[in-house]
DNA sequence: CTCGACGGTGGAGTAGGGTCCAAGGTCAAG
DNA sequence: CTTGACCTTGGACCCTACTCCACCGTCGAG
């Protein structure tokens, strides 16, 4: 698929799309013109880069897992792996944002809001 | 208070401080001398501010919310209003990522885990 | 053959949030 | 009086994640 068709199925603008691949985030073929030539499975792969994105990854980061899982043979079972692990994540972080809340609902109504925690 | 205690006191860099103050986040008076001179409540100020970025708010929000509040008579009752919203806004949050977690969960297992959604 | 849509490249620019540096002023201790 | 810690300023620089631009090549339709 052509750098316009992923474009248009991911959302990406195509500049993002090529600065994604400028970056390791994404590989391509070139056509004999020297067109990109994505393969389908990078629509579902850009999806999943915006969710680790939403869960505060960097670019990166991203593309060092991406790397790491390209080469594995069970490829399924490594992707299922790192999405374990970053549900563990998001528990990790969602704990977080339990403590905070704890931290501001303790200070509302409290005379001094700003005193130390 | 001058600026390398608070900065000791916070955990932020001198340059961070100053940084804050330009961009107007902080304001501090200046002694006959030309030094900063930041009132106490700077620490638990900027130990706000930094709960406030953790919760995803630019800088250029924090000040804003920080100027609505100075000048307020009941500044107690305004930041603990301020807290209740920020306290929703966590619960929002909180909410996205509890979706983002059944999205990987559902697919950890899969054949195919990066199956459109 | 020309036109328009699409593709390519390199490079500059943006916003946000800092970080570093050089040159110099202030001040208490020795 | 010097030294060292601390403070000032202005300005340059960095990183991330894009975004825009000019200029050029490719290709199918009319």
């Amino acid at each position: 698929m052509r750098i316009g068709e992923l474009a248009a199925q991911t959302g990406l603008s195509r500049d993002t799309v090529r600065f994604y691949e400028r970056t390791g985030l994404l590989t391509a073929r070139r056509l004999p013109n020297g067109y990109r030539d994505f393969p389908p499975e990078a629509v579902p792969w850009l999806r999943y880069v915006r969710t680790a994105q939403a869960l505060g990854f960097s670019l990166a980061e991203i593309a060092r897992t991406g790397e790491e899982l390209s080469g594995v043979p069970d490829a399924a079972g490594a992707l299922s792996e790192l999405f374990r692990e970053k549900i563990a994540l998001i528990d990790a972080r969602m704990a977080e944002l339990a403590g905070l809340r704890a931290d501001l609902a303790a200070r509302v109504g409290a005379g001094c809001p700003l005193a130390p925690a």
